[in-house]
DNA sequence: GCCCTTGAATTCTCTAGAGAAGTCATTCAT
DNA sequence: ATGAATGACTTCTCTAGAGAATTCAAGGGC
């Protein structure tokens, strides 16, 4: 009964971890900087290399530091982009366009790296909302300064869009949301729907994410001002990447 | 040169943790679900426990999986909240309220587990988002169903609401919003920045999260319709309890 | 000056084993 | 019936060691 009222005293690989992450959000080791290694803590503080290794994946899984094999392990940079939700509203005219978090906002040069365009089978839930079982899907990956920071895949009800430029690579001027307003579907509002989760395989690949890297999850419905929906955009994005900003009134 | 063209088979651990994610994602595994442990794992594929803990490792980090000390490693449930930008624009009234995704929109009640109201000197950011060195802070826990989901604080310039009863624990009818307007600062325009990642330990445990779930930072600063802000609130996320949801026209 | 090889340093994968700590159902005493 | 103790089972922490894979700088050959 007499428990010991010590209130646990964490691990050896907790409290390196915990000491790293101090020196960490104090500035001391600061982006970029290369932390000790699995051979340095083992001297260190006299312990098993799995050990070791257990004090720095706590840190790599929360997206503090990233290892480079053969090399060493290094704080980890974080560097947003700035993604406006609406721009009608967007902050440039409200209170000087100061903001909490530092980011790119005039944009830097979006690429397009992989684009994929075909008729398929819808999935459910995009079948459920677009209220059409087949729908032509544009795949795209986009990159900033050569690093992969988004893939997208928009789905159209194959129906409304069948002979019209979205099937093509080559939209033309204006893009896709131009080609809808052609065939009188032009967008008027969206929804989105945001989460964050951490990545499946593939989209760690495609991304090329590194451990302790959330992904945020915009699901975006377009609908003409009938209400008719006639876009579905799936949106998956390196989450060190990106700062969203919604602006909407009271 | 002649490098051999093979595509370099993943390491045992990954292709029982790639084993076990499909059956999980196809549903063969359902949530709650018991998965093999180390001692089931080590024993099917003949490899050393600290081999089936690793396998077992990605899925948590990947937060598919829960481990629970003593009893096993459980499919995890994901069953969100959906949280509203602008309520005014929201979709009810439009696409007959189909979502992408599954989620509580009736509101389940919210209970306040923690309340702390202090006066402190602003933290940097803060500081130049507010204009004010000085803020008061109400920081609090939200609970659904006894669960931790939301950690938020507000800050209001001190010099503002100083004799308001923004600065007492009960803030009174319509909350603090209605007690800005008293003021004649009522909020008419907010502007959020949303950001995901990986939890720090003291975010991880006051919302009682496991591995592998990332946080949904939320920075919103409230302004009235002259363009002046009068509140900054930051709020961390269970991002496993929460969709959110924005509308606006294009 | 440029390319290639070499070798040290580093992370990554895995084996084998041991004890601590928590969970949970069953058994036993009251 | 209720409650306490037991014991099987589970995850968690850590040691010790070894070879594979990768990076990167230094040195040698052209």
């Amino acid at each position: 009964m007499s428990e010991s009222p010590v209130p646990h005293e964490p691990p050896i690989y907790r409290r390196i971890a915990d000491g790293l992450r101090a020196r960490i959000l104090a500035g001391e080791l600061r982006d970029g900087d290369r932390l000790p290694g699995e051979n340095a803590l083992m001297a260190d503080y006299a312990i098993a290399r799995a050990t070791a290794r257990q004090a720095l994946a706590v840190l790599i899984n929360e997206g503090l530091a990233v290892p480079r094999r053969g090399s060493g392990v290094y704080v980890r940079l974080f560097k947003p982009i700035r993604r406006h939700g609406s721009r009608r509203l967007s902050r440039e005219q409200w209170g000087q366009g100061r903001a909490i978090w530092d980011a790119d906002t005039r944009g830097r040069p979006f690429t397009v790296d992989h684009l994929e365009v075909a008729l398929e089978r819808a999935a459910e839930h995009v079948a459920g909302i677009l209220d059409s079982a087949e729908v032509w899907v544009r795949r795209r990956r986009y990159s900033v300064d050569a690093r992969p920071v988004q893939l997208a895949a928009s789905y159209f009800p194959a129906h409304l869009v069948q002979d019209s430029a979205i099937t093509l690579t080559d939209t033309g001027p204006g893009g896709v949301y131009a080609r809808l307003g052609d065939l009188g579907a032009a967008p008027a509002h969206f929804t989105e729907e945001v989460r964050a989760r951490m990545p499946r395989p593939r989209e760690s690949a495609l991304l090329d994410l590194p451990g302790g890297t959330p992904v945020i999850v915009i699901a975006r419905t377009a609908y003409t001002s009938g209400g008719l929906p006639v876009e579905v955009n799936e949106m998956v994005l390196d989450s060190a990447a990106y700062v969203l900003q919604y602006d909407f009134d009271a």
